[in-house]
DNA sequence: CAGTGGTCTAGACCACGGG
DNA sequence: CCGTGGTCTAGACCACTGA
C-alpha cells in the first residue's frame, strides 16, 4: 500500500459543518475536475483513502458512492475505482427520418453508425401482437390490438438503445411489417408502399433514472440516466400509423432538432 | 414502533445469491410500483424495516439509498422516508418561439406558465460581458467577447430551470438587450427590431446527472437527472445571433418536437 | 497469493421534527 | 420529550482480479 502523493487530495476540516464523507467526495471531485485523475485513471484504493484521511472504511465508501451516483466514477470488483470514461456520443439529427435517407434502402441506425465508423448491430428482435396500454392506445387512435416490434441496438458491441414500435394491427397484419426483417428501408418504407405516405413525426423527450431492467439491457453504469423518446408517425391523412418508444443511454446520445422561427 | 402490516413487504431469501440489501430494495420497489405505498406516502421507518427483515440498520439504509438513487423515494430528516411525488411537468412545444407568441409582448415562459395556471417567476438575473468559452465562441462565429444573461425560472416558488444566453457583444452592446429587463417580447423581439429577423433555431438535448451546484440552484432531489438544452438562434442571413444554454430539472419537463417526414 | 472492492454487523452519538 | 433519519466507527468475511 503505497503512500499517497502529498497535496493531491488535501485534508479534512474537522471544524467544518460539512460531513466528513462529503468533504472527501468534494476533494476527489475537485481532483477529477482539475484533471489530476484523468479519464479511465485509477483512484487511490479504499484502504489508501482510509489511511490518507484518517477515517473508517465505511466513510470512504460513502464518499465514493456520492461520486458514483454523480456518474463520475465506477468501481470494478477486485481491480479498483476508476474515473468513468466518456464514451463517444451519437448525434441524432432532426432529419434522420427524411425520405431521402430511407430511399438508400438502409435503416437510419445502420447508415449513421457506418458513417461514424462504428459497427452497428440489432439484437433481441421480437415481433408479436398485443393489447396496447392506455397511453399507446390513445396515441394510435384507440386500436383494439397492436403489432409490437421490440429490438435492441448496439454499437461496437455496446448496447445503446432499446426500442418498441407499436402499429395498429389492422394496418400491419399480414404485411412485411409483421416479419422480423421488414426489408430495405425498414417499416417506414413499407408503410409508404402500403399507401400511408408519411407526413410528419411528433417526438416527446424525457429524462429519468433507469429501472433495474433497463440497467440490465443497456448495461448502464450507475449514475447514468436514460433518455426516453416517444415518437408518433402521422400519414398525410392525419392518421397516427406508428408509435415508437425508445430508451437510450443518456451518455451515448445527443439529440439535435431544428425549429422554425415563425 | 408499530408492527408492520404482514405480507406487505415479504421476506428475504437467505439462500439467494442476491445481496440482502438488494432484495430489500426489490421488495420495497415492488410495493411502491404496485401502489401499496402511494405517492407522498411514508415508508416504514428504518427501525421498523430492521425489525421486519431482521438485518442491521446499515443494511436497511443501503437498500433505501438504492431507491433514492433511482429517484423513487426521498428522505426527510426527523420525519421519515417518503415515496417521491411526481411534480407536474411542463411541456415545451416546438413552436414555443414562434413569432406569433412573441408578438403578444410576453416571454414564452410567462405565457405558458399562466396558461397552465402556475405562478411564474424569474430570479437571479445577471447581465455582464464575458470572454466566451471555446464551445460558445465556436457556436457564435468566434466573437472576442459576449454578453451573458443569466437567470433562474421558478414555477409556484419551485426552481425548474436555469439559463444563460450568450450574444456577440458587438451586436448587443448599448441596446436594450444589455438591460436587465429587455422589454416586452424578450431579447428575441429586440433582436428582430435591430434588424436580425430570426430564421430558425438549432437545439441540442442532453441528459446527465447534475453537478452539486445545479443540485443547489434547482433544489433537486437526489436521483433526479437534468436535461441540458443548448439552443442557437440564426437570423435570415445565416448568422448565429444567440446561444442559450439551459439546465432543467428532468422531472419538471417533457420536450416536444415536430419533424417533417421529408 | 496479496490486494481490491462488496456485504454485513452492532454498536455510538448527533440533528431535526413534532407533540 | 421521543422517534426520525444522518454520520461514523471498528471490526468481520466474502468474491473477484492479477501476478
Amino acid at each position: 500500500m503505497a503512500a499517497l502523493p502529498s497535496g493531491v487530495l488535501g485534508v479534512i476540516d474537522s471544524t467544518s459543518d460539512r460531513a466528513v464523507f462529503r468533504q472527501i467526495a468534494d476533494r476527489l471531485r475537485e481532483a477529477i475536475d482539475k484533471g489530476r485523475f484523468k479519464e479511465g485513471a485509477k483512484l487511490p484504493s479504499e484502504s489508501e483513502l482510509v489511511e490518507h484521511f484518517g477515517v473508517s472504511r465505511m466513510t470512504v465508501r460513502n464518499s465514493l458512492s456520492i461520486l458514483q451516483s454523480e456518474g463520475l466514477i465506477s468501481s470494478e470488483h477486485g481491480k479498483g475505482v476508476f474515473v468513468r470514461p466518456r464514451p463517444p456520443v451519437r448525434r441524432l439529427a432532426s432529419d434522420r427520418f427524411a425520405r431521402r435517407h430511407r430511399e438508400q434502402g438502409k435503416s437510419a441506425f445502420t447508415v449513421e453508425a457506418e458513417a461514424a465508423g462504428s459497427r452497428p448491430e440489432v439484437d433481441s428482435l421480437k415481433v408479436r401482437e398485443e393489447r396496447p396500454t392506455p397511453d399507446i392506445s390513445a396515441r394510435l387512435g384507440q386500436p383494439r390490438k397492436v403489432l409490437a416490434r421490440r429490438r435492441r441496438y448496439l454499437l461496437d458491441g455496446r448496447p445503446v438503445e432499446f426500442a418498441v414500435s407499436y402499429l395498429p394491427l389492422d394496418l400491419a397484419r399480414d404485411t412485411p411489417i409483421a416479419e422480423p426483417n421488414p426489408g430495405p428501408g425498414g417499416i417506414y418504407a413499407r408503410l409508404e408502399e402500403l399507401g400511408h405516405r408519411l407526413d410528419h413525426f411528433d417526438e416527446e423527450v424525457r429524462a429519468r433514472m433507469p429501472s433495474p431492467d433497463e440497467v440490465k439491457t443497456l448495461r448502464l453504469a450507475s449514475g447514468v440516466p436514460v433518455i426516453q423518446l416517444v415518437r408518433t408517425a402521422y400519414d398525410t391523412e392525419g392518421r397516427a400509423v406508428e408509435v415508437c418508444d425508445t430508451v437510450m443511454s443518456a451518455d451515448a446520445y445527443v439529440l439535435a432538432y431544428q425549429l422554425p422561427a415563425n
